[in-house]
DNA sequence: ACTTATTGTCTACAAAGCAGACACACCTCT
DNA sequence: AGAGGTGTGTCTGCTTTGTAGACAATAAGT
């Protein structure tokens, strides 16, 4: 197997929360999930240059809502993640509870 | 709490790899443990740069080990995470692990 | 001596992460 | 209906991370 791409940190921290927030994921959703649940601020341009990049890859898709015109009035983007996304997902958490492993003794449990 | 600026994924990795092979932490040995544990490819380029950007940031030291001259005749480096280190390895897996919650549905029991 | 193996350094660039200014449509207020 | 406020999303420009590959130095084997 050669060498998939890894997720960037932040990327993977996205499209988590993505996934914590369907079908409920918009911009700002997506930013108060990582606020709250990673305790990280979050930039627009932060969020949305990675999502845009994300895109790009393939690993996510959105949508443009009907204009329901009832909070700013504009559009906003549904953003799912995609097959390749949840994959990618997975080789991340996979290579990193492996690198875990063991070290239990420096880390402590899992709830830090 | 302001926010401490997370650890990039390879730096995770990277320090993860010192502590699984601790105390036998060299470039070439972290780097196997790199290719082995998390498939993943890593250039000597990639490698040392961003060793000195761990000690940079005070989350990793080394020390040269005696000019053993048994393997390449060089002295070799030998590395250890730092405190600073583990607590920053610490928050980044309670954060991964927060976002990870409550989504087995999507990827899969732990060991993928 | 010359070649090869082992470890680390250096240079130069590509990708990811980030902040803040900007745009725009709707809303409310007067 | 014009002015100001609010909730999206876009754009520009810069910094930090991630990456490859060429190069250097030293010792061993031939």
């Amino acid at each position: 197997m050669p060498d998939k791409s890894f997720l960037g940190e932040f990327e993977q921290m996205v499209l988590l929360a993505i996934l914590q927030r369907a079908p409920d994921a918009y911009g700002p959703t997506i930013s108060a999930e990582l606020e709250s649940t990673a305790e990280r601020t979050v930039s627009r341009g932060a969020l949305y240059s990675s999502l845009g990049r994300l895109e790009k890859k393939g690993l996510l898709r959105w949508e443009l809502e009907e204009p329901t015109a009832e909070r700013g009035g504009h559009p906003r983007r549904r953003f799912e993640v995609t097959h390749a996304g949840v994959e990618a997902l997975k080789a991340s958490r996979t290579a990193l509870v492996s690198l875990w492993a063991g070290l239990d003794r420096h880390l402590g449990p899992e709830t830090g």
